[in-house]
DNA sequence: GTGTAGACTAAGGTCGACA
DNA sequence: ATGTCGACCTTAGTCTACA
C-alpha cells in the first residue's frame, strides 16, 4: 500500500467518523473539494500545509494522522 | 512560526545529531541536496511522500517529526 | 559542506461543469 | 454528496554551476 493509498484511507475514515461530508471538510481546512476526493482516492498525496490544515480540521493531531498512515502501510507490508 | 520553517528546524537538528551532512542524507533518502538545503532553511515544504523518506533516512517515525514539527510551532506561539 | 541562482518537469492545488 | 474531466496556476523536486 502506497503512502498516498494509506493517508487516503486514513482520511476517509476519520472524515466519516466525524460526520463530515468532502465538501464540509474542504470548506472547513481550505482546500477543494475535488482535491479532497482524490486525496481520499489515493490519486493525489498531500503537502505538509495540507497535512496539517486537514489535521486542524478533523481535531486530530497531525502525527497521529501520520502514525495512523504509518500503521496500514505496516499491516499491508505484513501480507 | 510558519510549518515550513518549524520542519526545517527539526530537520536541520535531527540531521546534525546523527552526523550527517546534507549531502550524504540526501543521496540516503534519495533527494536534491539543494532541496534538503532549502527545506532546512523553511524556504520549501515537504510532500508526505519525502517527510517519510526523510524520516526513514533519519531513522525517526514520520509521526515523531511531526509532533516535534507541532511542537516548537507551538512553542513559538506562545511567545 | 552549504547557500544560491536559473531553468526545467512533475505534481500540488484551484475552479467550473456535469453525471 | 461524490467522482471525473479539462483547463489552469503554483510549487515540489531535479540538475548544473559557482561562490
Amino acid at each position: 500500500m502506497s503512502p498516498e493509498e494509506a493517508f487516503g484511507f486514513i482520511l476517509k475514515s476519520a472524515r466519516s467518523k466525524k460526520g463530515l461530508s468532502q465538501e464540509q471538510l474542504a470548506l472547513n481546512c481550505d482546500l477543494d473539494r475535488t482535491f479532497i476526493s482524490m486525496l481520499e482516492r489515493g490519486q493525489r498525496q498531500p503537502s505538509l500545509t495540507s497535512i496539517l490544515a486537514i489535521s486542524t480540521s478533523l481535531e486530530i493531531p497531525a502525527n497521529e494522522l501520520i502514525r495512523q498512515t504509518l500503521e496500514i502501510m505496516d499491516e499491508s507490508y505484513k501480507t
